[in-house]
DNA sequence: AACATAAGTTCAGCATACTGAATAATCAGG
DNA sequence: CCTGATTATTCAGTATGCTGAACTTATGTT
């Protein structure tokens, strides 16, 4: 069920070479996008009862130790555009787990505090969470592992100023 | 100009020791988010000439390769579900890089054609694209480079099957 | 032929992510 | 106190990615 078409068979080997030299899951960015979709779906399956997705748990994590955080702080600790930030933040208010003020000295600003609710939440889901990112390593050895988290590490550093939301890295 | 207002300053270690234990950037799903970003931005900057987005191009080098490729297949083999494939198609067959017809022997399916100013900008990017895939991973020398990509190969064959468009691994 | 079942695709709706433009509020210089 | 530049946020538009439901076409059974 899984074949394809005669005429979509995999072409012989001297007509393509250079193909499968330069096939997709050998390039970085294709296997990024695809661990990507992985660790999302596992976030979905172990934290499916919070309704609370990667992103919105980071940003979660990081207003609830950083109390009446402004948008543009929260973005940069969290690698999240001020735009796609504007629509996370009025979902979470939505689901009433973070609370939005006005700065009284800068009424520009928007000050982002966690409710009791996301508290609860966040507290609730903790382990689910962790969950989701140790099974998206789970499969090397845990030498590796931590070889892979490192240079992962090493790699966002380097590339931070690429995107719209670089990291405050500090 | 980068600095938390008072509020938002960092806790004290010993307030909030686990956090940091936990920070945002020791989790794996936190850095495989960020490392796409990067990679999107460095493919977006590549390749800003073409038009052409890093799924696209996916989509083209397989289809090139796979003439009259059904979409399902198609979608197997770039690792996105058939929802976002029937988008990506669109947008491609939009701006005249495929083209579609219905297969004669079963008129449910569509089969994809890549077509001839779709091959010249293939052909035409196929140096941009190889940048965008190097540089992502250029900051790390070359020995730990091909490790970083076999273990991103190792976990992304262990994960499979998680998400909704598992790759056809074979 | 009639029916149920299955397969391929599309549609509707939500979430993340980006760009560029607009809006609003503040600040710095004169 | 105005004016112009800066900063914070939002809005409009596009792309990717997911789910669940619908639609169309094939297939298998009777």
């Amino acid at each position: 069920m899984n074949d394809l078409p005669d005429s979509a068979a995999p072409p012989s080997a001297d007509a393509t070479s250079s193909f499968y030299r330069n096939h997709l899951s050998h390039r970085a960015g294709f296997l990024i996008r695809r661990l990507h979709q992985i660790h999302l779906s596992l976030f979905a399956e172990e934290c499916a009862d919070f309704g609370v997705t990667p992103v919105q748990y980071s940003i979660l994590t990081v207003a609830a130790v950083h109390p009446d955080i402004d948008q543009a702080s929260l973005g940069h600790e969290v690698g999240v555009d001020r735009a796609t930030l504007a629509n996370v933040i009025a979902r979470l208010k939505a689901h009433g787990l973070i609370s939005r003020s006005k700065k009284a000295t800068d009424r520009r600003v928007n000050l982002i505090r966690v409710t009791a609710r996301g508290s609860a939440v966040l507290a609730q889901m903790d382990g689910a969470a962790q969950r989701a990112h140790e099974r998206t390593v789970a499969a090397l050895p845990e030498n590796e592992r931590a070889l892979f988290i490192s240079y992962l590490s090493y790699l966002v550093e380097a590339g931070n100023e690429h995107g719209r939301a670089p990291l405050r890295i500090g």
